[in-house]
RNA sequence: GGGGGUGUAGCUCAGUUGGUUAGAGCACCUGCCUGUCACGCAGGGGGCCGCGAGUUCGAGUCUCGUCACUCCCGCCA
């Protein structure tokens, strides 16, 4: 019956006078009484349906009984719409179709929300009606134009001698990095699975097992807490290559993420990316992924300062900390009242406060410029290039609280005075990372990326004498792509020989006998000739969520987990019943919520 | 673990200083309507004001607690 079945929204005025058949919603009736108005929604588009009581009763008096969301199949012949009833803001406006008979599939109660509606549905209630929910507009662009994407990525891929190779999802238990899920055993008691956080140890071995260009679009497990651009399940777009550096990797991801960004976008991305050192990011933005839509760019002052007479400054040095000076022009825009909420709003990254004064007509004003000397304001003025009417705010205090506070600081400027451009699609790479860094609450160096990562050429010898202080001057070979200042992927060239990465468990505290529990697969595998590799895993749900707009990773995702990590359609997760239990030698002991 | 926001009809929201019978738009139901396209017109039904305590003569409104969703800090190599 459904053989002859055409789509909704392909039609055109080309299709005018044939006789069709289609299947799909009621999206929406008018009824004028002889006649009544259909909207008939399927995956493709909506097109408009005619019963006309004085051509057809028996239809017209079916489509009277239909009501929004009945499934219907409709027969009938495409007819050009009179001039005047044309609508142009459909895309099939310039034709409807003329019922000769309407079938109701299935009947369906008042949905709980509207479908078509234009108002901002919560979003408890659309995820737990998701399947009404991935009915809109909205959500059918997001799950096509992600599907487009994968096809992308595989066309791409594959040109360019990538193998795409299926890892394990239920793997082994590795310390360092994110909580892992863990699946109990049944087969042995007491032990368990860890869910993959990513595929990092089975492609470094599948690079040593020769597969030189590897690739898999996987899933991701990570048990920390959400956010709106975080999911406990996510999918990684992984990468890994042999015989390559860091560049040529840098390159082929770039031809990767323009192809991605025309499929999704139409736009074309001409220039090259752009690079920049971790200390440049961080000094200039105050973030290792900076949003570079828009300048507001921070700068260090705390030489100008090192005589100062304002206390919070002087003090701040004294005790090893830098000041850096976010000036804001066009400071009209900054009311009185934005410059207390964002004193108050700093708080959170535990700055103590907001220094800030105004420079106006040649002269700084309120706040703190009664401690500035002329000799400081000179060289601010130096300095900053100030132009007439900016407001300057100042972080001072430990270097890292003062990037977390400007920096975040800087973004929500940039949103409320309205400078960033919503088209821009602004991509850059981060490099240049230290290898490690000294946790002095734990005593003990991490690594930045992960433990797999090699040094620079260059910070080889340094790696025997490091100490907590120039721990930062050890480079690794790794690389961030930030997409609109959000991360959308890294990766790093990794160690290829046993000795360094066993040096490299040794800085951070994992011993010989702990890596060879957990690693002694891979410490082996390098020992058999592995080649030199490296590789990349990109944010698919992140990229998408950018690409599109959209204001959480959930928009582009077909069935996300809440907040607090529950499907509200499902109910996942739940109690599982005492024998499944004791299949699995698991006992319920006391019940920890937070 | 911590901080902010939200929670009132099926949906989106308004609800003044604590004061009569808690409102609007959309949706829904009935009737009318032959060119609408967010159709229109007339009528109608629909409320545990998230939940629980408290203050008060009186609570949607004030206080405390609690739950859910959400944003953020911590966390996420």
């Amino acid at each position: 019956m459904f053989a002859e079945r055409l789509y909704c929204g392909k039609l055109t005025r080309s299709d005018v006078d044939k006789e069709i058949l289609l299947a799909g919603w009621v999206d929406r009736r008018r009824d004028h009484g002889g006649i009544i108005f259909i909207m008939l929604r399927d995956v493709s588009g909506i097109v408009q349906i005619v019963a006309d009581e004085s051509l057809n009763r028996e239809t017209a008096l079916i489509a009277d009984k239909l009501r929004n969301e009945f499934c219907i199949c409709v027969k009938g012949t495409v007819r050009l719409r009179g001039s005047e009833s044309v609508n142009p803001d459909m895309k099939t406006g310039e034709i409807e179709i003329v019922a000769s008979s309407i079938e109701i599939l299935s009947e369906s109660e008042v949905p709980p929300f509207q479908i078509e509606t234009r108002d901002h549905i919560h979003e408890d209630i659309r995820l737990k009606y998701r399947y009404l929910d991935l009915r809109r507009e909205n959500m059918q662009i997001s799950l096509i134009k992600r599907h487009e994407m994968m096809q992308t990525t595989r066309n791409y891929l594959v040109k360019n001698n990538f193998i795409e190779i299926e890892t394990p999802v239920l793997n082994k238990s590795t310390p360092e990095g994110a909580r892992d899920f863990l699946v109990p055993s049944r087969l042995h008691g007491g032990q368990f699975y860890a869910l993959p956080q990513s595929p990092q140890l089975f492609k470094q071995i599948l690079m040593i097992s020769g597969f030189d260009r590897y690739f898999n679009i996987v899933k991701c497990f990570r048990d920390e807490d959400l956010r709106n651009d975080r999911q406990p399940e996510f999918t990684q777009i992984d990468m890994e290559l042999s015989f390559i550096d860091q560049q040529m990797i840098m390159k082929i991801i770039e031809g990767l993420l323009k192809d991605i960004v025309k499929t999704v976008t139409g736009k074309e991305i001409g220039s090259d990316f752009p690079v920049l050192s971790y200390e440049d990011a961080m000094e200039r933005y105050g973030k290792d992924a900076p949003d570079t839509r828009f300048g507001l760019e921070l700068l260090t002052v705390t030489d100008i300062f090192k005589d100062s007479e304002f206390k919070v400054f002087k003090n701040t040095i004294d005790t090893g900390g830098v000041i850096k000076v976010l000036p804001v022009e066009s400071g009209d825009k900054i009311t009185r009242k934005m410059l207390d909420d964002y004193t108050e709003w700093v708080k959170i990254f535990k700055a103590g406060g907001l220094p800030n004064c105004r420079f106006r007509g040649g002269n700084f004003e309120g706040g703190i410029s009664k401690f500035l000397s002329e000799d400081e304001k000179k060289k601010l003025i130096e300095k900053c290039t100030l132009k007439d009417d900016t407001v300057l705010f100042f972080g001072c205090d430990r270097k890292q609280v003062v990037n977390d506070s400007l920096g975040n600081l800087r973004i929500k400027i940039a949103k409320d005075i309205d400078i960033i451009d919503q088209e821009k699609l602004n991509f850059v790479w981060v490099t240049q990372f230290p290898l490690l860094e000294y946790s002095y609450e734990d005593k003990r160096y991490f690594a930045k990326h992960h433990p797999f990562t090699a040094p620079a050429a260059e910070s080889m010898d340094k790696l025997n004498n490091i100490t907590p202080e120039n721990v930062d001057d050890i480079l690794a070979q790794a690389y961030d792509i930030v997409l609109n200042g959000v991360e959308i992927g890294g990766g790093s060239i990794r160690i290829n020989r046993p000795e360094i990465q066993s040096r490299m468990f040794d800085l951070i505290g994992i011993n010989e006998e702990e890596a060879n529990e957990k690693f002694s697969f891979l410490l082996d595998a390098l020992k058999f000739g592995a080649p030199p590799h490296g590789g990349l895993a990109l944010g698919l749900d992140r990229i998408m969520m950018i690409l599109l707009q959209r204001e959480s990773i959930r928009e582009v995702i077909a069935f996300p987990k809440t907040q607090r990590g529950q499907c509200m359609m499902s109910q996942a997760p739940s109690a599982v019943a005492k024998d499944q239990l004791k299949e699995l030698s698991l006992r319920i002991s006391e019940i920890k919520n937070d």
